[in-house]
DNA sequence: GCGCATGTTAACTT
DNA sequence: GAAGTTAACATGCG
């Protein structure tokens, strides 16, 4: 599920699991996962991605670093850019060549193997300088959502006065590292509803609205950091969320039945009682 | 088989 | 022009 918190996930992941070592192999199990740059497309995928994979073996890691997103691993003077798409995530593995299923890519340390699979094929790997890092993390993107929070007044700078409030949250242009799922739970947070226009927003609820987007990436951060493997919502387990997924079910608050409606062609959940229209 | 899906973005419509 | 919605991408899952 990525975004923000399990972006921030993955990147503690590859830093415990890689620690300092040295890349050893490289298997590029689909080409099109190594693309020219950050696209959704496997049809902008890097021609000799391969070779330019391979090109990193004998590399020591050195760290990964995410802006909202996105997320950079660094291996010595070159760097792997990666986006997670809709279904990307990373896994260990404890012996080589035993690649789990919908794997794109994987990197061997040793005797083990570090996999990114993507089932979608949205996601994808992009070859890059060190010297790029910077640069392509934060280039089209809004601050930080976690590391660099807005407080009250800056998120309304940062979203402006005319679009719905939810759309506005998930603009990565913005705000950068939300997206449908914690969206639809920091609004609940901070009892404001989907589709009120951000230029409706009194002082005091920009505020409420900072501290319910800080609030839902912290409890989410805490959560993964308290689980050895990522859980996915759509891969079995009970919903951890609190109103999303969760149409006509209960208001953890109130009692009210949730709510659910398309929004930009994304299902927005809500609690018509604890986050009225107006 | 059908509908839906955590993201991004081009194309289309107001 | 700006803002908002829809379709498309490619694939898996319930």
């Amino acid at each position: 599920m990525p975004e923000l918190p399990e972006i921030e996930n993955a990147r503690r992941q590859i830093e415990r699991w890689s620690g300092r070592r040295k890349l050893d192999a490289v298997w590029v199990l689909d080409p099109a996962a190594v693309r020219r740059a950050l696209s959704s497309r496997p049809s902008d995928r890097l021609e000799g991605g391969a070779e330019r994979l391979e090109a990193l073996l004998g590399r020591r890691t050195t760290g990964a670093r995410r802006h909202g997103k996105r997320l950079a691993w660094i291996l010595g003077r070159d760097a792997l850019l990666f986006h997670f798409g809709m279904t990307g995530f990373f896994t260990q593995r404890k012996t080589r060549e035993d690649p789990p299923p919908l794997a794109r890519v994987g990197f061997g340390f040793g005797r083990h193997a570090i996999w990114f699979v993507d089932g979608r094929r949205f996601g994808c790997l992009v070859p890059i300088g060190a010297d790029e890092v910077d640069l392509a993390l934060r280039s089209g993107q809004g601050p930080d959502a976690w590391d660099e929070a807005p407080g009250g007044p800056a998120l309304h700078a940062a979203l402006g006065d005319r679009r719905p409030l939810k759309v506005a949250l998930m603009d990565q242009e913005r705000l950068a590292g939300l997206g449908n799922i914690h969206t639809a739970e920091a609004l609940f947070r901070a009892g404001l509803h989907p589709f009120r226009a951000t230029g409706s927003l009194a002082a005091a609820e920009w505020d409420r609205l900072a501290r319910g987007v800080r609030e839902q990436l912290r409890i989410a951060n805490e959560d993964l950091a308290a689980e050895e493997e990522v859980q996915y919502v759509n891969l079995g387990g009970p919903n951890p969320f609190q109103v999303y997924g969760r149409a006509e079910e209960p208001c953890p608050a109130c009692g009210t039945p949730i709510c659910a409606e398309e929004q930009a062609g994304r299902t927005t959940f809500w609690c018509p009682g604890c986050q009225p229209a107006a």
